[in-house]
DNA sequence: CTTGAAGACTTCAGACCTAAACTTCGAAGC
DNA sequence: GCTTCGAAGTTTAGGTCTGAAGTCTTCAAG
């Protein structure tokens, strides 16, 4: 079986990187009192991120489009009939600020991936809706990724790649749950 | 027993972000032939990252620091003695461009956390240090992301903690032994 | 000894982000 | 109806990254 993850990873973050066994072994050098099987999930969760975000960036790159770009129309996809979001609704999603959200609509707009327009009932609010094209890249973004993706989780069986999922999405809950009322305990920080 | 995540999470991403199972949801409903399990893992994993990363961003900002300084002292410290590197090589370990690492050495000598100096064996060559000052931070940052991790992996047994830590690295292989002597079938992507 | 080529780092221009100030519209109180 | 406040977007200033071009050093060949 052929992959599509040796292209997309050629020559990645490059040598001279030390493997995760070498860099586990280097925080037991350093620093005693550290679990390495902690150390082991954390490690890899970020490592593991790191190459997939280079990959799907080289993927959406194909389609002449940035990564951020893909995760925008991606969000108005997720959003529903009838694909509209505002701004703001856009820059929470995607974990940026308002600011970053206006310049990034406004490139895509000129690219013809999406369309804004005022909301006549509501003067101050802008819809973004998502155009043909801009449905047909995340279209043809998603399948790669779904190839990639499949690639990927290749070695594991179903069973283990259930496993995987429910572990992933206990901690997933562990670190959302913690968003309580906003201004919780957050002030002890400031 | 007391969370260190709760303070750290709160207002995270912000409302108006569909949970896990709704992005799964929706995903099925606007893409028929995408396997839920593989969804749920990727999404899962970047969802997780996303999180830490800004908890990290949290913890580093106290120390007066952001996460991009302390990644390397990070680097720094695990390279061992006498905990030199050149800033080719920091540009690789952390996945960035030479020209951004030489600003960012540059902004870290200014705040004493790093020094630089020439190779006086091959002029060509630049050597990074860790100062005294910068070893402190790290430590302190590690100790800081220590609780956070142990927080965040609490609800799970010393079983499952071995055992995702094995699915993880069997995928981080999977993406890393992918790295051929680098041009490999690179050119299919050009 | 000089010359050419390759390597390591820096500089420069452009892209994209954040934080903060600003603009505009809508809703509540008097 | 006028005023004030808050919400939603945009604008502006400043910071960090990428990609390309430039500089300096070393090494090997002539």
């Amino acid at each position: 079986m052929v992959s599509v993850i040796l292209p997309l990873m050629a020559d990645t973050p490059g040598p001279a990187e030390p493997s995760l066994e070498e860099q586990i072994a280097a925080y037991q050098r350093e620093f005693q009192g550290l679990d390495p099987q902690v150390e082991r999930v954390v490690s890899a969760l970020s490592r593991l991120n790191r190459r997939m975000n280079v990959a799907y960036g080289r993927q959406t790159a194909e389609l002449g489009i940035s990564n951020a770009e893909w995760e925008v129309l991606k969000a108005l996809v997720l959003a529903g009939e009838p694909y509209h979001l505002g701004p703001g609704d856009l820059a929470k999603r995607l974990g940026l600020t308002p600011a970053a959200m206006t310049h990034r609509i406004d490139r895509m707009v000129a690219e013809g991936l999406v369309t804004r327009e005022r909301d006549e009932t509501n003067r101050v609010r802008v819809i973004v809706g998502i155009t043909e094209e801009g449905r047909a890249k995340w279209l043809e973004g998603l399948r790669m990724a779904t190839v990639f993706e499949g690639d990927l989780l290749q070695d594991l069986s179903t069973a283990e790649r259930a496993l995987l999922g429910e572990l992933l999405t206990r901690l997933l809950r562990r670190v959302e749950d913690a968003q309580p009322d906003a201004g919780g305990r957050l002030s002890d920080l400031d």
